[in-house]
DNA sequence: TATGAATGAGTGTTCATTCAT
DNA sequence: TATGAATGAACACTCATTCAT
C-alpha cells in the first residue's frame, strides 16, 4: 500500500470519526462520511469494501492514538497506587484533549452489529482490563498497598467511569477538566487503598 | 384515553423495549416493533404519531418501573452511608432483574437525536443526579460521615458505573450478581467515607 | 389477501414479465419494472419483499397460464403418437400466442441465482419431463407404437426444441407459425415411431 | 499487435470464459474477471476498451475452438446421413469435453445487449445453420436419402438440441455422455431419413 | 381504532468507465 | 503496458410517514 492510498484511508477514517462524534452512529452513513470529506461515495467503498471494515478501522485507529498517550504517563512509577492514579489521569486527559476519538469508539462499539444482530464488540474480550488487573494484583499481593477486592470487577468499574465520560465531554456537558480528573483519581485512590477506619 | 387504548400503548412500549434490548436501536424500526407484537405497522403510528414519541415513552416507562423498585430499598434508612449503599444496591438489583429496561433506556438515550442531529437526551438535565447529591450533602454537611468531594462529580461517577452495567448484564457478559453488587457497594463506601489513613 | 392486493401483485408480475421479455433479465430491475407500471419502487418491494420472490412469482404465474392451455389440446387422445403430436403442438402454439410468458420464464430460469451463485432453477427437478416420459412409456411398453429409446433423453430433446423457440419467436426471428409447428411435430413423429426401414 | 499483448488478451478471454461458465453473465463483471486472473481491473480495460468488446471476443474465441474440433469428425464422409451423424456427434462431444466454452457462449449470446436494449446476437444471422442446411439439401436433392422437410427449420431444431445441452452438461445435470450422444444422433437419423412405414 | 397500501428518501454495495501516473 | 484511484449511476432493500378505507 503506497503513501497516497494510506493518506486517503486516513482521511476517510478521520472523516468517519468526525461524523460519528458529531452526528452519532445512526447518521454515520457512507454518504455522510463522504460528504464530510468532500469526496464521492465511491471513494469510500473503494478503500473500505464494506462499512464494517471502515468502522473497525475507526476503532483501531482511535485506540492506536490513545495507547502511546497513556504510556507516556505511566512510565517509571514505583508504586501501585501511583500507577493507578497515573492510569486514570492519562486516560481522562486523553479524553478531554481528544474527545472525538473516544466518542467515535463508543459509538461504534455500542452500535456495530454482525449480520446476525449481535454486537460485534462484546465484553467477552477482557484484554482491555488487563493493565488495570495487573496494577491491582501488584498492590494487593506484592505491595500490600491495596485492600482486598475483585481485580476484575474493580477494573470494570474504573473503565466504565472513564468510558462514560467520553460522550459527556464531547457534548460539552462536562467542562471542568482539572477538577474532574482530580476528583475521580482521588475517588479510586480511596476506593482501593488499605485504610484504618 | 380509555383503558383499551392504554393497554395497547403499553403493549407497544413493551414490544419496543424488547426489540431495543435484543437488536439495538438501529434495528428498532416501527416495522420490527410491530412484528414483535404481531400487529400492523399502522397500529404503532396510530398510537405514537412519530417514532420519537414512542422512544420517549419507552424511556419514561422504564424509568417509571425503576423508581418504586428503588424506593423500596431506601425507606427508613438512618445514615448517609447506609442510604448510599442501599441506593447502589437497589439500582444494580433492578438491573440484574430487569436488564432489558435498562438496556432499552441506554439504547434510546445514547442514540435518539433531534432533526438537527443533537442527542435528545443530554446530560444537561442533572435531575437524575439529585438523589445522590442529596445523600452526599447529608453525609458531608450534617452527619460528617463522608469526606470532602464534589457531590456532582461523585454522583456522575456512581451513575456511570451503574448505567454501564446494563448492557453487560443484558449481554450475559456479567453473571455473578451478588459479588458484583457487594464489590461495587463496598467500592463506593470506601470511596466516600471519612477515613483515618 | 384481498382483491386489491391480488390485483396489484398481478399487475406487478405482468409488468415484470413485459420487462423481462423486452429488455432481458439484466435490465429487469425493480426500478425498471416499477417504471413500466407507472408506480413507485416502494410498491414493488412492498408486495414482493425481495427480488427473488418476484422472479419466482413470474415463473409460477407463467407456468400457470401455460398449463390449462396445454391440457385443452391433450384431452381425449387415444394413441401415444397422437398425444405426443398434441403435446408439442399445444406447447408451440402457446409460445407463438404468448411469447412473452415463455421468454420471461427462460430469462428467469437461466439467470436467477442463489446468494451462493448457483442457478436457482437447475435441471435436477425432472418433473417437467414427466408428461413426456409417460407418453413415451405408453407408446413403447403398452402400444408398441414407439421404437426403443431413452424416454428421459428424448423428453429432454423435445423440451429443448420447444424452449429454445421462445426467445426466437419473441424476437420475431421466427414468424411462420403453422409451418414451424407442423415441421417440428412431424420431426418428432418420425424420430419416435417404430418404422420399417 | 505483438506476442505479449496477444497472450494477455487470450488470458483475459479465458478468465472471462471461466467466470461466465461458473458464475453466470450477471456476475461476470470486469472486476471478477480480473480477480480470477489475479490482475488489476485496469489491465482488462486496457486490452478491451469496453465490456462489449470483451464479450464479443469471448464468443469469437469459443467458436474458433469449436470449429476445427468439428471438422476433424466430418472429413471424408460419403453420405448425407453419415455426415449429419458426424456433425451432431462432434458437436456434442465438444460440449462434453469443453462445456465451459459452450456455456460462456450461451451466457453472452443470451444476455449481451446493445445500449438500446436489444439482444446483440439475434437469430437473424443464419450463417450458423448453413453447414446443416447444406447437409440436408445434399441428402434431399442429390442423394435422395432424406425425406422432405424444411432444411432451415430442421437446422434450427438440431442446433437448439445441441445448444441447450451446454448448460446442463456444465451444471452436471447430464453425465452419461455416450448414451446421450448416441440417442440424439439416432433421433435425428430417424427424424430425417426417408422411410417406409 | 385499526389496517395495510403507497410513497420517497435513504441505506450499503456493485459496477463500467476514465484517467493520472 | 500496467496500475489502481476516482467517479457517478444503478442496484436491491429498509424505513418513517401518510392516508384512504
Amino acid at each position: 500500500m503506497n503513501t497516497k492510498t494510506q493518506k486517503r484511508r486516513l482521511q476517510i477514517i478521520e472523516d468517519a470519526i468526525q461524523v460519528l462524534a458529531e452526528e452519532g452512529y445512526a447518521n454515520a452513513s457512507i454518504g455522510n462520511i463522504a460528504k464530510k470529506g468532500g469526496i464521492s461515495k465511491g471513494v469510500v467503498t473503494y478503500h473500505f469494501p464494506n462499512k464494517m471494515q471502515l468502522m473497525k478501522a475507526v476503532v483501531e485507529h482511535s485506540y492506536g492514538l490513545a495507547a502511546p498517550y497513556m504510556e507516556k504517563f505511566m512510565d517509571g512509577l514505583d508504586s501501585a497506587p501511583a500507577t493507578l492514579r497515573a492510569y486514570i489521569e492519562s486516560n481522562l486527559r486523553f479524553m478531554f484533549e481528544h474527545p472525538k476519538y473516544v466518542t467515535a469508539i463508543i459509538e461504534v462499539v455500542s452500535n456495530l452489529r454482525t449480520e446476525s444482530g449481535e454486537l460485534y464488540y462484546k465484553d467477552e474480550d477482557e484484554s482491555i482490563y488487563e493493565p488495570l488487573i495487573d496494577i491491582f494484583k501488584w498492590g494487593q499481593e506484592i505491595e500490600g498497598s491495596f485492600r482486598e477486592f475483585s481485580p476484575l470487577i474493580m477494573a470494570r468499574t474504573v473503565r466504565s467511569v472513564i468510558d462514560s465520560l467520553g460522550p459527556k465531554i464531547a457534548n460539552h456537558d462536562i467542562s471542568d477538566m482539572e477538577s474532574t480528573i482530580s476528583e475521580i483519581v482521588d475517588t479510586f485512590d480511596y476506593a482501593t487503598r488499605k485504610t484504618i477506619k
